[in-house]
DNA sequence: CTGAAAGCGCTAACAT
DNA sequence: ATGTTAGCGCTTTCAG
């Protein structure tokens, strides 16, 4: 910086604020150094930067982002949203550990974001008190039902269950399946949906619940369909916690013979890649992640630019659409 | 710090050295130490760290992460193997623009990072003075016809493409057609691959390459068997560029009433998510994604150890794995 | 609108 | 094995 500060024939801190507040500087000298940085091919040092400001002016986004999950789209959306700002955003993988978690969190915390974006797993942080004592604005991204620690948005997972398995019954489906992952509050509110919704159509019942485990989605349905080879014919549908869970449960189908939705009712739930094919294969319940994504953006910035801060999380519609596994 | 040392008794640098190399600091100053630190629970702060040592321990993974391709099994092996070790990662999207790719490569770089690890889809990277310029490692993830700039490990798409054809050709597939996406190299190579393998069986017909393009891959996938409508008694499989593709190939074929694999074979490429079922629906190119980021974050360690960088891009096999879709 | 001085929190290099 | 000194490259604060 001093380089391009001497060539311009101006003081290093001119410079500094040619790239920071421009406004704050003459057209002639901003001009003049934004040429000679062009030049030489000046880049600013980060780490300098954030020790002197005192502030990184990155979003940390922290999320199971090396899980396959929908969480691309969420990224996406985050990453619109932020475009040609002058926030740049460090993503994280988070596991499915809390402990983990938190040691993220304080590494992040440690390094002075300027906000952060945080899907977590874990329903009660170990990292709450680390959180609350923090400056700089955290949107979480999740389920409406918990009180977020600062901001939030997310669906009720719990509804959109119910309303995934209604459409299930009013498909004339009667023995329909649960075929769940994960212990985090997302899954046990789509299993409550689930359960919701059955008890009061009379037909609750336990055994019909299952548990996803191990490898790979895809293998985890189909497995779930070749294991209940027996009881299938007490079953007549799936309800899936994820649309990799659901293909796997229609490949398993396909390949036993069984018709898929004639004997079959499959559905599956994200929805986010068949959204926009008009003839969808796959019922599934729509979760809007690139908003929700975009929407967590959109507080980060506003909380910086104005200091507003919405007290209640934002709850996003959810949809049910209708794809060829469950229209009979 | 300067607390902490004051609380422990020590000076700071006593403090720094117990963090980052302890067995310089007597196992009772060490012990003390960190018990402040836990104490206090201190932290520290990296970019004061990477400001003082010039380099900031992170090494940047920048790949089209958003892209839904197969990089996460990529970015898994890259976790592995970095786990546990001191440096940290740092995933950057990078999408299908060389001029933004340099850019961010631009910014990257200018925060001295300990290695780089590019997925690059520009054939040419508009960077290549700047990565040769620079003292860290670079790990191109690639095709290995090409020469990377630094280090390089990838497999032979063009093989592995042509490998596919064959197999196609051997289940007594004849009009076999293509479809493609993107123009980068790794997208040419299966393309040069596809013309082989069906130039040599004097089956090679230009009208039935097709270039995906717009929306998501599932859909393209589902519109071109539908587009196909009339031509499609001609074509009896499909080649697809990805997986995702693929299932859209499948379930077009599905709602059309078309036999797969009877009528339609179909195979894709990269078979990561189906790979370990072991009655895999979908016949695919199997591509070691997650070994090839293990590797790649292996060379990086080795080099900064020990300094070793081999002058071959490191290839590694594929494989060919038959699935339900084209096993007639 | 521009500049001078001071210092962000840490580590490299050089002592001891 | 531990400490001292200097300074990483930038921005803050205060002056003009």
């Amino acid at each position: 910086m001093s380089d391009v500060a001497r060539i311009a024939g101006v003081s290093p801190i001119t410079v500094s604020r040619a790239l920071r507040e421009p406004h704050k500087v003459s057209d002639k000298l901003r001009e003049q150094i934004l040429e000679v940085i062009e030049d030489i091919g000046y880049v600013p040092n980060f780490a300098a930067r954030a020790l002197a400001s005192r502030h990184s002016g990155t979003v940390a986004v922290l999320a199971p982002i090396l899980e396959m999950s929908g969480f691309f789209h969420a990224a996406h959306g985050i990453e619109d949203r932020f475009h040609s700002s002058d926030v740049t955003t460090q993503f994280a993988n988070i596991g499915l550990d809390a402990a983990e978690e938190a040691k993220l969190i304080n590494l992040f915390v440690a390094q002075n974001p300027a906000g952060i974006i945080l899907e977590s797993v874990a329903e009660f942080p170990v990292n709450k008190p680390l959180i609350t004592e923090l400056g700089c604005p955290v949107v979480q991204m999740m389920d409406t039902s918990i009180t977020p620690l600062d901001m939030g948005v997310g669906i009720r997972n719990r509804a959109a269950a119910k309303a995934a398995v209604e459409h299930l019954l009013s498909k004339g489906y009667r023995r329909i399946a649960l075929l769940g992952g994960g212990k985090d509050i997302r899954s046990r509110r789509r299993f409550e949906g689930y359960q919701d919704a059955l008890a009061e159509a009379g037909l609750y019942d336990p055994n019909y619940v299952f548990e996803a485990s191990g490898s790979s989605p895809l293998e985890q349905g189909m497995k779930l369909v070749f294991d209940l080879g027996k009881r299938l014919p007490q079953i007549d549908a799936v309800f899936c916690h994820n649309d990799r869970l659901a293909l796997g449960v229609y490949f398993g189908a396909q390949q036993i013979g069984l018709k898929v939705p004639e004997d079959l009712g499959i559905c599956g739930y994200n929805g986010v890649d068949f959204a926009d094919v008009e003839e969808s294969p796959l019922t599934s319940v729509y979760v809007p992640l690139y908003d929700m994504g975009y929407k967590a953006a959109e507080m980060i910035m506003r909380y910086l630019s104005e200091g507003e801060r919405p007290k209640k999380a934002v709850e996003l519609p959810f949809e049910i659409i209708e794809g060829a596994s469950t229209r009979r």
